[in-house]
DNA sequence: TCCTTTGTTCGATGTTCGTAGAACGTCGAA
DNA sequence: TTCGACGTTCTACGAACATCGAACAAAGGA
């Protein structure tokens, strides 16, 4: 578990984070992280394996759309709103907002 | 060369629309139709062959972003963007913006 | 009718992706 | 030190993708 790589503001680009989010399940995380509290990666739900949610967050970590903390044997998950919104403004809340209204990625959820 | 199939306003989905977006090329052909102007298909310049130029068109008309008209023996493309705004608001002026800002897809142009 | 133009489709190739299970590394607790 | 919990990484595999060149189909023009 060693300390996963964040791309930088400014190496965050458009096309990854369309790839990203080009995918139901990876939508649904985004949604659940969209209230801008943080989550234990335990306490996501999603209908795939331990191993697949692993690679979708990891996808998601890579195109800048998260950030991983560490904090002892846990990880914690966040979205990036801020960054996001200064990199895309106006981006993550129109997917946000069509997410939503056709209910993409709604077996995602939280324990918490 | 038959009648190609376009997707009803809401057969359009948000996850096969930004999967169609994660693409420079297409988000480059996106770029150029985004003056509302419509193209003609031999017009339009991409780094890339004929049949993939095709292909790319194709995605792009499949997921509901662009509409393809026939006449006679050529082809004219256009931006679906009053459908798109009303599906969902904002999107993609959003990616537009953005990629103007990052010049994606710079290497698609046009010849009129 | 034959030829040219225009774009699509086909076949092939190499890459990337989504998925799962198994093995692994790390940390805290017993 | 041994154990269990927690995520990551490895390996594997079928599906989907980007790409190209060649063959093709349709519509006009000579």
């Amino acid at each position: 578990m060693k300390q996963a790589r964040h791309p930088e503001p400014d190496e965050i680009t458009l096309v990854a984070v369309l790839g990203a989010l080009s995918d139901p399940i990876r939508v649904g995380l985004v949604r659940v992280l969209s209230d801008g509290r943080e989550r234990g990666w335990g306490e996501l739900r999603a209908p795939v394996a331990k191993s697949t949610l692993s690679h979708h967050l990891r996808v998601l970590r890579d195109a800048g759309l998260t950030r991983t903390r560490q904090e002892g044997t846990r990880c914690f998950v966040e979205l990036r709103r801020g960054d996001l919104d200064v990199r895309f403004p106006g981006l993550l809340a129109a997917v946000l907002d069509a997410a939503h209204n056709d209910d993409v990625g709604a077996h995602v959820h939280t324990d918490g």
